[in-house]
DNA sequence: GACCCTCTGTGATTTTCATCACAGACATCA
DNA sequence: TGATGTCTGTGATGAAAATCACAGAGGGTC
């Protein structure tokens, strides 16, 4: 059962369960609970089953593909408002995750039981609409990523990455490389030829973003 | 208007529809239209708005994403039965085409307007499921493909793609490359290294599996 | 300050893949 | 039987990225 404040906050976050009439809204979130998360943490894994749809009310979760020698690639956040896809995924087509998720904050979380799920996505249009939405999103993510990791080059998707990010930026350039997949020298080098360039200002775990025009210039190239 | 051999086929291909009562599934039928395409033909295209959802009835789908160079890759493959799940997503979405869809031989497919395929998502419950789990396979889909190729060598990907295929192969070695987003040469000199070991006969257009065991473990590796 | 740990810079080397440039093989068809 | 077009083989070359191996630099702690 939820508290006051978790619910009302959860209503902020996902506008749709607003759309429910309450007392049935009520009767799905009792089943609920909430979760909180350390940072780092592995909320889940690679074949793992799936227990529940995740509703993020706070923190964020980086949904990563790890390869045996240890590097990672980042194949989307999850933040507040958005729930992790993937999930559905586990819980429609009873398969098993494919790919990892780790906390990158300290989470706070309330968890769906699969059955509260099914309902809601039978009941209620703007519930479906939602899902079906999140679903289209993700893939269409994931179509641009496949592209970008098969044909562009890194510098380009460095460029790409950091513009995307609010200056400065506070990030090791290891945390950089596991985003796009690559190794941390390749990360630093290109950072380097980009200070060059002028484009940017490097300190320790920190990226200044001087010219953004040549930097966006460089990334559509 | 679909005839009723043509409306039969469907209901085979697509069983969920046969839950629908009769009266109400003639009525969205009644809208919809088959079309006939031949090989090679752009289905679809980046960038392109789409006007409805399509039920194939034979034929497949290459659905690729191409490089401004020439070169492509192939995110997936529709046969009949699955129907492309890309365009639920922009029909749902409103959102535009992210990749290019390529007949591989002649389609023959149904097309279902987008007022028909919203009605239908909203009213049947085994339609709706069966649209979440095609896009619950497709993400998973592109994950495992994402994960390919940051991770994997060409060679154990070119092991795999042909151990997925019923020997003897008929394709050129640029389809090949074209499928796993490569070049023509790289992939004749991975398979003649393949021959070589004796896992694979090579011929024009052919290529026939000797040893799937070895493959198998060079893949898996 | 001495110590330690993490993060960064950088050269050297290697692997993988792409690209370029042809030559030869095979198939079809006039 | 040429003639043509597609498909394949292959060497040479180059670019991108990974890997290895350290050397410092910066920041914190005792």
């Amino acid at each position: 059962m939820l508290d006051n404040d978790t619910q009302s906050r959860l209503l902020q976050q996902y506008p749709m369960l607003r759309e429910l009439p309450a007392a049935e809204r009520d009767s799905l979130l009792a089943s609920a609970s909430v979760m909180h998360i350390p940072a780092g943490t592995v909320v889940f894994d690679e074949n793992q089953p799936c227990h529940g749809f995740p509703l993020l009310l706070s923190g964020s979760i980086r949904v990563i593909k790890a390869a045996p020698n240890g590097r990672e690639l980042q194949l989307y956040r999850v933040v507040p408002g958005e729930s992790c896809i993937l999930t559905s995924g586990c819980l429609l087509g009873h398969t098993r995750y494919q790919a990892r998720g780790v906390s990158e904050e300290a989470l706070e979380m309330v968890l769906l039981p699969a059955s509260s799920f099914n309902i809601l996505l039978g009941k209620h249009e703007a519930f479906r609409n939602y899902v079906f939405l999140l679903f289209s999103d993700r893939l269409t993510d994931l179509m641009q990523l496949v592209s970008a990791v098969a044909f562009q080059k890194l510098d380009q998707r460095l460029a790409k990455l950091i513009i995307n990010k609010s200056s400065p930026i506070h990030a090791t350039h290891q945390a950089l490389a596991d985003e796009l997949g690559s190794a941390r020298e390749i990360v630093s080098r290109l950072l380097k030829g980009f200070a060059e360039q002028g484009w940017v200002k490097l300190g320790r775990e920190q990226i200044e973003i001087i010219d953004t025009a040549s930097l966006k210039k460089f990334a559509e190239l």
